[in-house]
DNA sequence: AAACAAGTTGACGTTAACGTAAAGATATCA
DNA sequence: TGATATCTTTACGTTAACGTCAACTTGTTT
């Protein structure tokens, strides 16, 4: 059969805890198999648990990444009106999406000019240095 | 003088509570003038304000917008050393940006996916139906 | 003067997303 | 067989980011 996981193999891998990955369960993003008692994780769990890492870090609540998952897995079972307001829900996100990328696109152009101030703030404290050397020894270049 | 600002004029132009305003000057994000008692913003509040927006938009705490903003005012004054932990900062949020792009290009291919999906499935659903109409009325064209 | 609007400072309540500690099951190795 | 390691459930604690009163001041309108 197909490669399966432990729950501590993922936490390594994706540095998480396996106190998240087992609320990330709770909160139904993961739904592991089990062998006994212990929680055995398929790799479809695992891009699960890639994609809810990564809908984090977009800064997405675990409400609204549940929420995509559902859409994605009833993509094949619903009825018309399901399918409707899927596609609104898709809509929707796309349109935060993009408003998140001109974010970006912003936040990245401040940090620019910060860093272009931060190191002409650097030169200048160089220039004075050299100054103050060729003060002490005002001999001509050799 | 340039203009300045009420705390409701901010809350209804940025859609949110004066609640969160006086909550993002508890944090040291905003130091608007005071008038008495009550609080007057400058424009620069007003764009900090935006700053701080624009950073929770992207998933950053107010503690993270806090700290660029004090790297930003920073950077005007500071010594040498500040200045290259300055420069080591803005390196590593221009890293965590380049990763969200990353992340938002994924999702949006995603949703993509998932929307084309959504409307293939409605095109069979219409199938379906236009199939059971001609078994009803199994007329030719006009 | 009375009443209204808009602002203020506490102070406590709430929710999300875990952390942390306790106590027990299960498997493996020496 | 006992020690060690890895897992489990249960449950209480914590932090961030506000919401929600309550009680008060200040200016404005009638």
């Amino acid at each position: 059969m197909s490669k399966t996981y432990s729950i501590s193999e993922l936490a390594s891998e994706f540095d998480v805890t396996t106190r998240s990955i087992r609320f990330y369960e709770d909160q139904e993003l993961l739904h592991p198999a089990r062998r006994g008692q212990t929680r055995i994780y398929s790799s479809k769990d695992r891009v699960r648990l890639k994609l809810t890492l990564r809908g984090k870090r977009l800064g997405l609540s675990l409400a609204e990444i549940r929420e995509l998952f559902e859409l994605w897995d009833e993509t094949r079972s619903g009825s018309e009106k399901q399918l409707h307001l899927m596609l609104s829900k898709i809509t929707e996100r796309r349109a935060a999406l993009e408003q998140q990328m001109k974010d970006i696109t912003m936040v990245q152009l401040e940090l620019e000019s910060a860093e272009i101030r931060c190191r002409q703030a650097l030169e200048e404290l160089h220039e004075k240095h050299n100054d103050e050397e060729r003060a002490k020894t005002p001999s001509s270049a050799p």
